[in-house]
DNA sequence: CTGAAAGCGCTTACAG
DNA sequence: CTGAAAGCGCTTACAG
């Protein structure tokens, strides 16, 4: 009942040969091409991609493997990586692992069993730690993540420079009691914890960090227990888009006055942070960047298994807004 | 070099098809199923799915189709249809259209070829009404979206009804020159607007409707415009979330004071918009509840392909808040 | 419960 | 340029 393709071959009066190299690029003369072509529409015919897959030995894929799809820079990244992808004829199995190494795991396994060309992948800090670079059957790329030196082709933020930056700028604006709050799961949180401390170190202030699920919700609760305490900070640096929201959710519950009595320095420029009042002071990731320079990692990977190791560091870029009196 | 279910019979001393049998369902006896499953860990064996889709005749796969991935309603909703289809043993391959025509015909031909076991599809209006019944070779389901009649499985929202409690919210907090600003895309919009419109002419009131692209930039522009006319409306109800932050920033851009000079009311409860001030008047749309029906509904249309064509309609709720006056 | 054999729908050397 | 034939890696009647 469904149409293979020796329908068409009959159609076309051809061989179930002839037919593949005329849909592929094979050579053919164009008299048979036109033939083929013309049986191709009469019956409306569908390659079946599964078959296809297995006797070619290839199958376009690529997988992407993201920690939180809600999370604007993850949609922002995987829309460069399906321009790019589409572009060069294959197609993506985009996941989401909400943090959870099983899911991690089960993924992963997924991927091997779709027999992908490759993956770029956004790891928790567990599980780029556990992986050698021996444990991945297909070649990868990491994002945000970089997981532990030279093991992995990575493409990440300057994050420990961005942190800095929005240190070096609260201190310029007068504030000294700067805490910081960070994501618990993954290597870049730990990235731009460093940096915020190697800065506030620099500036002979003290350190004062904390550690929450990178969610809004966990970013909320924990900021208005920490905000309530008698030595409260006087500005805070927020790990990302998610975490900063839950803190300025908090800083209203508490009716804090931005930036008077309290100020707030993130990552993401995400669209709501210039809608609130005051605008939030951000540190804006190149995503469509990420994505494509992950894209290009992982293709010449692909097309050459033993080069060395490379990970590619984009820079931030700050952007000063009401949350920190700019 | 790649391992296939032969190295693990070999090595299991089995046939091949007690391996098949003893990972699926088959029966096994326990000693071989041990044996196997022995076998299986020490080549680290990962079947290979494009094979086994090819010979079961079975993909075990949903395609879902969107309009746009960036916006939050359809994250929700795929995130809803993504879990209901991994509780099922499915996969779902997620694809973008952007709104645009040709992608979506190219991501219907892509479902096909991956002989998908149905679809969940938020179609243009373009596309939905030159589909006929008969011209998806697989079992769909309309999300958000219903197209002409009879025609389709669909789960929507009560659009014309939510439009039409915002109008009498805004009459009720005393506006009257009440604009309508919709999507052009999407029969969803349509639905909208008929529903202010009706909602106005039973309060009396003249209808004053637009169209725009639904994305937040194109929305800004056509209000920037809209709001600078000497009969600006006193109100607007902005017909998804994208466009009420286009409307929202046009305001601000203009400097007209929400709600005294322009009260806005939207459509769906993103994170932002209780974070702005002041916070927006919406109509919360059930994401997760769309998302499920729509699995639900298309399960049973994949078990009885002839049963009639059926239509959820499911309420909005709305949330009043400041840029309402409430 | 188990194995030998056929075959899912394609692509690709191999001959011509 | 074209066709006949083999085979990708599985699953599933068919016998036993």
């Amino acid at each position: 009942m469904t149409v293979g393709i020796r329908d068409v071959a009959r159609a076309a009066g051809v061989s179930t040969a002839t037919v593949s190299r005329a849909l592929g690029k094979g050579p053919v003369s164009e008299a048979l091409r036109a033939q083929v072509d013309a049986a191709v529409r009469a019956t409306g015919y569908r390659p079946n991609l599964s078959a296809r897959r297995l006797r070619s030995q290839t199958t376009q894929t690529v997988g992407l493997i993201v920690a939180d799809i809600r999370n604007p820079f993850f949609t922002g990244v995987s829309r460069a990586v399906e321009d790019a992808a589409y572009g060069a004829g294959m197609r993506v199995i985009l996941c989401n692992t909400d943090e959870d190494t099983a899911r991690e795991t089960l993924y992963l396994r997924l991927m091997e069993e779709e027999r992908v060309s490759g993956v770029i992948f956004a790891p928790t800090r567990a599980t780029a730690e556990a992986l050698g670079p021996g444990d991945l059957p297909f070649p990868t790329v990491f994002i945000d993540r970089a997981g532990p030196p030279g093991l992995h082709d990575s493409v990440v933020l300057d994050n420990a420079g961005a942190s800095a930056a929005l240190v070096d700028h609260l201190v310029a604006q007068g504030y000294s009691r700067i805490g910081g709050l960070f994501g618990s799961t993954s290597s870049t949180a730990r990235e731009r914890r460093d940096g915020y401390a190697a800065a506030m170190a620099r500036h002979g202030l003290d350190a004062r960090v904390r550690a929450v699920l990178p969610n809004a919700e966990a970013a909320e609760a924990g900021c208005l227990s920490w905000l309530a305490e008698p030595e409260r900070p006087d500005a805070l640096v927020l790990s990302n888009g998610q975490i900063l929201m839950g803190a300025f959710r908090a800083a209203r519950g508490l009716s804090l006055r931005v930036p008077t009595d309290l100020a707030l320095a993130g990552f993401d420029n995400e669209p709501w942070t210039d809608l609130v009042d005051p605008g939030l002071t951000v540190v804006a990731q190149p995503v469509a960047e990420i994505g494509a320079q992950a894209m290009r990692l992982l293709f010449e990977r692909i097309a050459d298994p033993d080069q060395p190791v490379r990970k590619v560091t984009l820079s931030g870029r700050p952007i000063f807004r009401g949350s920190t009196g700019a």
